[in-house]
Parts: structure tokens; C-alpha cells; sequence
DNA sequence: CAAAAAATCACGCCTTTCCGGGATGCCTGA
DNA sequence: TCAGGCATCCCGGAAAGGCGTGATTTTTTG
């Protein structure tokens, strides 16, 4: 019998999947949380097989969440639920010790291959979500790790800022937030300000 | 007896509507499909109270297929259903003739009476989108309408094009990409590039 | 048709970015 | 200890953008 358990804020999707769960014989809910709070006190005191974990909740993102339940209980196994089809997320979401990836409009049958799956120690991704990974992987998509400053910088350039300003407020001199944008011009290999911004936007960098 | 249909691509959404309906005396849910043209070919032979839709399917968006319900069935009540909690859809789905936009974080509570609002001809929004939709309206958000050409300039800006560059795109002067962008400066009230192409991207105007 | 709005082009002036260098400490991990 | 990344600062010239103002032509629309 496979114990799962369910963080997701959206009512209808833990009365959906607890629905098409009870109709499996080997699968039994033991749970649910609206939230990251919840799930954390529950499994104080409690245990699961497989927590089918949204990554977007109120109190807290699933990526930290997921950490932190693998790290206190690296038996239980993570399985991302979302309906977003994004290589950062998914990556982030595995990087973070999950077990697996399910888009929330995979049908009855694929949600439990998934549990099954998981609950071995293997790895379930969604078609889709494997693709994106892949595609994510293999492309330019590839951003390099920014610094603390140049992510400051960035920030307030996507603001708005002048250099003359972002200098005054970080207590730089201007040369430097120059040196900086320079910098994030060349690991981005974008060549203005609306590329850079654009950029920024469209990776979630702020 | 209230008919309900669904059209949401996420099996675990249909599903969890659906037991949560089940419940309900008074509700009775008729079909649902995954994709806008299923809803279509449906409706062509039958008939609902009320549909509650999802913003996004895979084939059109929610905001065409309402707009084409309600043209088809003005008698329909559409109730718009979503994850986001944005100004902009919100907006764009009223303005397609949704009798309401429903969050899918609500609670049984909160589904059934939405759609006994509706189903009398009335309004119904979340408590959150009704606050998104005002605060939308009523502050900076306000975005006047951009020209033809305004638009194409500042699609060319976001990508990171130069002026020089626009103008040669557009087979226009220089200095008229720059009438352009003052203009586009001052109706969005923004002082530099930065500024625009940040505001470009959030509002969706590219 | 006549008024309004949009699109076009122009000039001058100043500010800000962009770019290619170079230089100096500081800290950390191999 | 020492290389390498990081953050800091500096210079100078070229390029691009920002700002005010004004003008002409086309298009839209009441």
C-alpha cells in the first residue's frame, strides 16, 4: 500500500487526484496540505511514500520546500506537480532532490505510473517536461551564474535606473556599475539595455 | 437544476470538480472536454447553463472561446476559471462577456456559489481578482492605446534593436523612431529604455 | 468636407550607454 | 602560496538615447 500525500492550493486539484486516487487499489491518500506550513507540521509527526507537491504555493515556493522535506526525510519521495512546462523549473525542482515531474494535465493513468514509478527510487518526468528539460539543456538557454552585484545591478537597471543613480544607491562609483553592466553584457551576450532587460524579465533574474 | 459543463485541459481539475458537484443536489455537471474544439462540437448539439472555462487550453485560449460561446449562445453563462490572478486577463476575460473569474484555489464554498451567481445573470469574482481588477483599473496601470506604429517600434526596442536599426526596418528616418519612442515615452509614462521594455513585457504589448 | 489624430522628418543640445582597455586590493579554494 | 574570481575604480572616445520644439503630410473619422 503506497501512502501518498498532497501540498497543493488549489482545492479542486486535491479533491481531483484524491478522486481518481481512491479508485486504486494499492494507492491510499493519507493527507493533504493547502500549504508549505501544514505539509512541514504533518510530517512532524507522520510519514508518507510519495508527497505529490505543487510547486507553487502560498507560503512558500516548492523548490525550498522540496529541499527541506528531503533533507529531514530523504526516504519520502518528491514528486513535482505543476502546470507550468518550464526548463528552469523543472530543473530546479530535481536539483532539489525530487523524484519527478508531472504536468497537472496528465490523465488518471499517468498519475499513478508516476506514483509507482517514484516510490521506487526511480525517476518519472513527463513526456513534455522531459522535452523541455532536454531543449532546456541543450540550448542556448544556458544563463551563467551571476554574482550578488551584478544581480543587484540588474535589478535596478530593470528598474530603471541610471548608472548615476544605481551608483548612489549601492554606494559604488559609477565606473563600477559600468565595470558590472560590462560584465553582465558579456555573460548574458546581449549588447544594450532593452536586450538586457528583456533577458532579466523573460529568466525570472530579479 | 443547474447544468454545468467544463473545459479544462487538466484531468485533475475536471475530475475535482466534478466530485465536488457531485455533492450538490441542485448542480448537475453535463460533460466537459479538454480542449476548446470538443467544447465547440459539443455545444452545437447541446446545451448548459453554465461553462466553466479555463484560460488556457491547448488550442485557443479562453478569452477567443468565450467570445465565440457567447456569441454563438449569449444564453451560456461563461465562468472563467484560472491559476493567475492577473489584472490583464481578467480583464480581457470580462471583456469577451465572462459572467465571472474564479480562482482555482477556491473551495467548494466559493465554486457553487459562483455558479449559482452567474447561472441568475449576475457577476461573480474572487474576492482576489475583483481586488487585481480594481487596482488594475484604478491605478498607473491604465494604459493608453499605442498606435500601429508605436507598436512596431516598441516590439523592435524590446528586441533589443538600435535605432538606426528600426529605422531601417521600417523604411523610416531616424529621427521618426525617435518621434516614436518620446511619444511612447510619455504615454507610458516611462524616461527610458529600461523603463519600456520592462513595461512592454509586463503589460503583454509586444 | 473639416477637424483630429497619426505618421513623417528635422535640428540642436545634452546625457547616458557602450566599448576597449587597464589597475588594484581581497578572498577563497586547490 | 598562488591563481582566479570578485568587486572596486579609472580613462577616453564613439555611439546611442533623451528632450524640446516645430513642421509637413497622410489618414481617420465625426
Amino acid at each position: 500500500m503506497i501512502k501518498v500525500y498532497i501540498v497543493d492550493d488549489h482545492a479542486v486539484v486535491i479533491e481531483g487526484i484524491y478522486s481518481l486516487l481512491q479508485k486504486e487499489k494499492d494507492i491510499e491518500m493519507t493527507g493533504y496540505a493547502s500549504n508549505a506550513a501544514n505539509c512541514l507540521q504533518y510530517f512532524s509527526s507522520h510519514t508518507a511514500d510519495v508527497i505529490l507537491m505543487d510547486i507553487s504555493l502560498p507560503d512558500m515556493n516548492g523548490v525550498d520546500l522540496c529541499r527541506l522535506i528531503k533533507k529531514n526525510y530523504p526516504g519520502i519521495m518528491v514528486l513535482a506537480l505543476s502546470t507550468f512546462n518550464q526548463g528552469t523549473y523543472i530543473r530546479k525542482m530535481m536539483e532539489s532532490g525530487a523524484s519527478g515531474y508531472l504536468l497537472k494535465n496528465a490523465g488518471r493513468q499517468e498519475i499513478i505510473e508516476a506514483i509507482k514509478v517514484v516510490v521506487k527510487g526511480k525517476t518519472y518526468l513527463s513526456f513534455d517536461a522531459g522535452q523541455a528539460l532536454k531543449s532546456g539543456t541543450e540550448q542556448l538557454n544556458n544563463i551563467p551564474p551571476l554574482t550578488k552585484r551584478e544581480k543587484e545591478v540588474l535589478a535596478a537597471v530593470a528598474e530603471g535606473l541610471t548608472n548615476t543613480q544605481i551608483a548612489e544607491k549601492l554606494f559604488i562609483s559609477v565606473d563600477t556599475v559600468e565595470s558590472h553592466r560590462k560584465n553582465l553584457h558579456a555573460k548574458l551576450n546581449v549588447k544594450n539595455t532593452a536586450m538586457l532587460v528583456r533577458l532579466a524579465i523573460e529568466n525570472d533574474l530579479l
